[in-house]
RNA sequence: GCCCCUAUCGUCUAAUGGUUAGGACGUCAGUUUCUCAAGCUGAAAAUACCGGUUCGAAUCCGGUUAGGGGCGCCA
């Protein structure tokens, strides 16, 4: 028996982590078995489903890479199929028309709860006959369409947890459609697994307490059922289940906020899978080739960002520049013109292959994406910053301002185009201070080169800004500091 | 209140009856370095509790506690 498993989202939010989880956990099943993996849109809720959130999904579930593989159902599409097996109930009595209102129910309830019982239905429609039903529907009181339970405990087999057993006396007759062309989460889902030959359903643990009704409209209907995968749920800093409600980021903000797919893929993964090997770092080609079903956790997970960021990091810089570079936002540090050349806001232009060097400087440090430029933007805009960050720990403003007009004056006399080498730049002055002077030079040079007290090393600094612009910062700093003297 | 699920460092987790309880992130220290980042080395850090089974328990069983989920004409 081949696999096929299917993510089944509704789209009342974005997709978030838990949801992405459950989408990954399925596609790397279906995947490592040579299984299909689908995608389906549960909107049968009309009032809260959006076509927004419904793309939302979709572009997500794209941008991470999870591809379906056979066309997109919704289930708006199929209220014929769905009428079909609502008749089917009803017409084998196992399923009935319910006319108690909204409000009569409601105050059971309450009294119910009062007393310490489980909430649940009467029963009180369950014997009408078919005279009093018409009457009622002639009447247009409102309905809704339950399913008969039997009175007794079912054991079911979850595929992680084992045998469970829950008493359908703790259920009772639940409702399986509004009316009898609009059904439930529980019937539509059962429904199209069923022909959609579900061989295995993955989903959340919030779905445990579902299981029993839909087994019994497998059983009802004389469908065999899948194998039920209760994943367990994802909670939030405040261990509650992840939710839109409580500000949960959709993956699409992560996707906005700068963070990459892989970094995000391999976090999830993590949250209650954990591969054979102890190595943490996963393509999803990789996660495919470890994924066993069997090693999925049973308790909930705690995620936490700086794991996130952590893969985040790793992940950029491994990031081509090339690929980086349409990912970026340029607009604050000067605009692409002819022949790709950058105009910056301070004057210098840099060909493709000096953003590049520059991009790959900031990838080095940033968390994410988009603080990549930020880290690198004193190569765009003019800088200022107070003369005395110049001085090296308890460098004068005499002895830090003639190092740098030795650097300067040596600087002068190499040649423009050994510029472009930082590391040969490096050696070059390596050789020429004393080592245990190196900080005395170099860090007034870094800071002349980025008006930063922390940046990339001055040869990086002095290789994408070239030999005029170098020796116009430096002599910037000269100025500053003899300002002061 | 009732039903169900879960329980290993702060967090994610490994160890499916025998390990000095391992790894990752984070934290701290050292190292490298002009700075930052990265790297390298090291440290602190856990089997919720009480019983039982067993020569031997993180692991099996029972109870307690804690956390979570559910109790919708939502999914």
């Amino acid at each position: 028996m081949s696999v096929r498993v299917r993510f089944a989202p509704s789209p009342t939010g974005k997709l978030h982590l838990g949801g992405a989880r459950t989408a990954l956990f399925n596609f790397l099943f279906a995947r490592s078995q040579k299984g299909i993996f689908l995608l389906r849109i549960e909107d049968t809720d009309k009032e809260r489903s959006l076509k927004e959130f419904e793309d939302d999904i979709i572009d997500s579930l794209n941008w991470l890479g999870l591809k379906w593989d056979e066309e997109i159902i919704r289930q708006s599409d199929r209220v014929d199929l769905y009428a079909k097996i609502i008749k089917l109930l009803l017409d084998k009595k196992l399923a009935y028309y319910c006319f108690c209102s909204k409000e009569e129910l409601e105050a059971r309830k309450q009294e119910m709860l009062t007393r310490g019982e489980t909430p649940i239905y009467s029963g009180k429609c369950r014997h009408l006959d078919a005279k009093e039903i018409q009457d009622k529907i002639k009447r247009k009181v409102n309905y809704v369409l339950r399913l008969r339970i039997p009175e007794k405990t079912i054991v079911f087999r979850d595929f992680l947890r084992g045998e469970i057993k829950i008493d359908y006396r703790q259920i009772g007759d639940f409702v399986i459609a509004k009316n009898e062309f609009e059904p439930l989460y529980v019937l539509a889902n059962t429904v199209d697994d069923h022909y959609q030959g579900i061989t295995h359903i993955i989903r959340g643990e919030e779905f445990l307490h579902t299981t029993p009704k839909q087994i019994l409209l497998y059983k009802y209907l004389e469908w065999d059922h899948p194998i039920f995968v209760h994943l367990p749920l994802v909670l939030g800093q405040d261990r509650s289940k992840l939710s839109k409600r409580h500000g949960a980021k959709s993956i699409s903000e992560y996707r906005q906020e700068g963070y990459l797919p892989e970094a995000i893929l391999n976090f999830i993964a993590l949250l209650g899978w954990h591969p054979n090997v102890d190595n943490e770092l996963m393509s999803l080609e990789e996660m495919i080739k470890s994924f066993q079903l069997e090693k999925l956790n049973k308790s909930p997970a705690i995620f936490n960002t700086s794991k996130l960021n952590f893969f985040n990091k790793h992940y950029l810089k491994l990031k081509p520049a090339e690929e980086l570079l349409p990912l970026l936002d340029f607009k604050n540090f000067g605009k692409f013109g002819q022949e790709q050349k950058f105009y910056a806001n301070n004057g210098c232009v840099y060909d493709l292959l000096k953003i590049y060097k520059i991009i790959d400087l900031g990838k080095e440090r940033a968390t994410l994406i988009n603080d990549i430029l930020n880290f690198v933007n004193f190569f765009f805009n003019d800088f200022d910053y107070d003369a005395q960050l110049l001085l090296w720990k308890n460098a004068s403003l005499l002895e830090t301002k003639s190092n740098l007009i030795f650097i300067k004056e040596t600087l002068d006399k190499i040649k423009e185009e050994r510029f472009d080498d930082a590391m040969e730049l490096k050696n070059f002055l390596d050789n020429i201070i004393p080592r245990d002077k190196r900080g005395y030079f170099f860090w007034p040079l870094r800071v002349a080169l980025s008006g930063k007290d922390f940046s990339p090393p001055p040869f990086d600094l002095m290789s994408i800004f070239g030999k005029e612009k170098t020796l116009n910062l430096i002599s910037k700093a000269i100025d500053k500091l003899s300002s002061l003297i």
